[in-house]
DNA sequence: CGATTGACCGAAG
DNA sequence: CCTTCGGCCAATC
C-alpha cells in the first residue's frame, strides 16, 4: 500500500484513543520521517478540513496547543480535550506525559490497517 | 524555479 | 524555562 505521506498521517491520528494524544514529532518519527516534524504540521494543516482526523489529539512535544489557531474557534481544540476527559491548563495539557499515546509503541506492531 | 513560510524537534548557551 | 540556530519537507508566492 503506497499512500501520500499525508494519508500515513491521517492514519496514525485517526488510531489516537480517545482521552489520548500524541505530538508531531511522535508522528513523523513512527512514519519514518523522523525529523521531518514540520511536514506533520502541514498534512494537520490539510487534516483540520477532515472530520475524520482529530487533529486536536494532536500536539507538540511540550503538550501545548500550538494549532487551536487553526480551529474554528480558538477555544475549540481545548474544549474538545477537555470533552475527551483530559486537562487544559493556559494552552497546555495537564500530565501530558499520562496521556501521552506514542503511535511508535502502540502501532509498530500493526502498522497496516 | 528560487525564496519564504510553517500546527516541529533537538542541541547549545 | 527562554532564545537562537540548523535541519527537514511540502506548499505557497
Amino acid at each position: 500500500m503506497e499512500a501520500n505521506f499525508f494519508d500515513r498521517v491521517y492514519e496514525v491520528v485517526r488510531q489516537i484513543p480517545e482521552g489520548k494524544v500524541t505530538s508531531y514529532g511522535a508522528i513523523a518519527t513512527y512514519l519514518g520521517t523522523g525529523k521531518s516534524a514540520r511536514i506533520v504540521g502541514w498534512a494537520m494543516n490539510a487534516a483540520h478540513a477532515l472530520e475524520d482526523v482529530p487533529a486536536h489529539r494532536v500536539v507538540n512535544r511540550l503538550g501545548m496547543l500550538t494549532g487551536k489557531h487553526h480551529f474554528s474557534g480558538i477555544n475549540l481544540m481545548q474544549q474538545l480535550l477537555e470533552s475527551e476527559g483530559l486537562t487544559v491548563k493556559n494552552d497546555e495539557i495537564v500530565n501530558f506525559s499520562k496521556h501521552f499515546w506514542n503511535p511508535t509503541t502502540e502501532l509498530k506492531t500493526h502498522r497496516d490497517l
